[in-house]
RNA sequence: GGCGCCGUACCCAAGUGGUAAGGGAGCAGUCUGCAAAACUGCGAUGCAGCGGUUCGAACCCGCUCGGCGCCUCCA
């Protein structure tokens, strides 16, 4: 039973959805004006792993995700660079399937665009202004908070409380300073839509309800996006759905925590963000490798808290993932047969209970993550005694499947290379494709296989201070060798 | 001024009333030609500090200190 902590009320909450069997959840995108940095691949990331959860129980998920591709700073940007507002929309979206891509983050079941909708949203504020809860002034549109009763029930304010320290230059032309804007008029110069209060844009707000509404009707389950959109945007989604439907809009609220540099968030204003394609070019390690410690990063930290980033803390998880990998690598190497050991079961039962459980309390993906380490401690233990091929095949597919709800250990060879085995003394050089785990700059695998069998040659005249010279050399390219008991080796980067 | 979050070992990080999960790093040992991996052992009498409630508190309450977020575009 999965229990999710809800903005809304401010407690978990068990989770039941309107329909049994199906989820609808929508998520704030992002606005495509600029490459996605690491809190970007965060929210993505901590949605995706949601919704892949909620599969994994067996729900349908109809996943909506926006893209933002009408707004202030998309104009700005394309003025700046002397094209026009598509391009610009059209690059960062590519980019942004891009980065998301190399993170493993699933594609939305919808990914629609404001730009796609202005017809709803047209419709939308016409709704409101018709029930006398927007109003037009000079072509703008705006909201009435005065008219929404709960303003501010999901972010905990009251209007008050927001006049009070509001830094907001107060536009006269509004009845109270909190109204936002529904629709906002063009210059002849920007982007515009015919409306019925002369050619405009949407508000940034408006979107995100005409868009949900549309795909996923006007009450559905799930609402998510960074903790920075509580207020003002998802406070006023909620004003403005409610406002003109009646009823609820999203049952339960959930809100990633920030990814900090330095204890301090990371943000475009502050200057301090890392792109995620920053990230995979300075990454010595290849896409699949780097996007999989992306993802072990992010995911080891409960979702709601915040999350510091740097070097170092790529590099443990990077470590950690190791111990992973280098499991697996034994796991499909063939060490003879072996008894079967009845007390798998018993552990790989225990290993999915603990992981459901965690997953269960609010996406808990630290304990889940603490939960594979369990079974990857035993499985090391019962490797040493021995599995049969069988036995290893079902472990490695454990792995396998419940690693798949967190986007991880889905790849064949991780940092281990494709012909990794160069028996002692006989070796014979076989270049296959790059495997996944090559590094992208130093050492080819011929090189490396090259060397690896010069050593082994050595060793098998036990020359050991060559076959030392070796393992130096290849240590100052970051390559480890590994001598398995018969003599052969496995390399790794 | 208003609203809110956080402070757990060298680092990361769970735990939110019943006597401190897990990982990484480190140290020692087993194994190994040497390594690596794996295995074994070691590591917070204490959870920012001080009080209080309780048979019992990292978890509840109060105060203090320190760090941060939102109220403005922001995942």
């Amino acid at each position: 039973m999965l229990k999710l902590f809800n903005t809304l009320t401010g407690r978990q909450e068990v989770f039941e959805p309107i329909d049994p069997n199906k989820v609808r959840m929508y998520v704030c995108g992002v606005t495509v004006y600029d490459y996605c940095h690491i809190g970007h691949a965060r929210s993505a990331l901590v949605f995706d792993v949601l919704r892949r959860y909620l599969e994994s129980c067996g729900y349908a998920v109809i996943f909506v995700k926006n893209f933002t591709d009408v707004d202030d700073k998309i104009i700005k940007r394309a003025n700046e660079q002397g094209t026009s507002c598509d391009t610009v929309t059209d690059k960062y979206i590519q980019a942004y399937h891009e980065d998301m891509g190399k993170l493993g983050v699933k594609p939305a079941t919808v990914e629609p665009k404001a730009t796609e909708h202005i017809g709803d949203i047209i419709r939308l504020t016409e709704r409101l202004v018709s029930k006398g809860m927007a109003y037009a002034v000079d072509g703008d549109v705006y909201f009435e908070v005065a008219q929404y009763p709960v303003y501010g029930r999901l972010s905990k304010r009251r209007l008050e409380d927001l006049q009070a320290g509001a830094r907001v230059d107060v536009d006269e032309r509004k009845r109270h300073p909190m109204d936002f804007a529904l629709w906002k008029s063009s210059k002849p110069s920007e982007p515009g839509w015919e409306s019925p209060w002369g050619p405009g844009r949407p508000g940034w707000h408006i979107e995100c309800s005409a868009m949900s509404m549309q795909h996923l009707g006007e009450t559905f389950d799930i609402h998510g996006g960074g903790m920075d959109l509580i207020f003002p945007h998802h406070e006023n989604e909620i004003a403005q759905s409610c406002g003109a439907t009646g009823k609820e809009f999203a049952r339960y609220w959930v809100h990633n925590g920030f990814v900090q540099v330095n204890k301090e968030k990371m943000s475009k204003s502050i200057g301090n963000f890392f792109t995620i394609r920053e990230i995979f070019e300075k990454s010595e390690w290849s896409e699949e490798v780097t996007g999989e410690i992306l993802r072990y990063f992010l995911l080891s930290t409960h979702y709601h808290g915040p999350l510091d980033f740097s070097d170092q803390a790529l590099k443990e998880a990077k470590n950690a993932l190791n111990g992973f990998y280098d499991l697996f690598g034994r796991l499909a190497e063939s060490n003879g047969s072996a008894p079967s050991d009845q007390s798998l079961d018993q552990t790989l039962d225990r290993c999915q209970v603990a992981f459901k459980a965690a997953m269960d309390d609010d996406l808990n993906t630290p304990v889940a993550i603490a939960a594979l380490q369990g079974l990857r401690s035993v499985v090391n233990k019962l490797t040493e005694k021995g599995l049969s091929s069988e036995e290893r095949k079902r472990v490695r597919q454990e792995f396998r499947s419940l690693g798949n709800v967190l986007g991880l250990f889905q790849i064949d060879k991780w940092q281990f290379g494709g012909p990794s085995v160069v028996p002692i003394g006989q070796a014979k050089v076989t270049s296959e494709a790059l495997p996944v785990g090559a590094k992208k700059s130093g050492l080819t695998d011929t090189e490396i296989e090259d060397l690896l069998r010069e050593r082994n040659e050595a060793r098998g005249k036990k020359q050991f201070k060559r076959a030392d010279e070796i393992r130096q050399s290849l240590a100052a390219h970051g390559i480890i060798i590994e001598d398995k008991p018969d003599g052969s080796s496995r390399w790794k980067r």
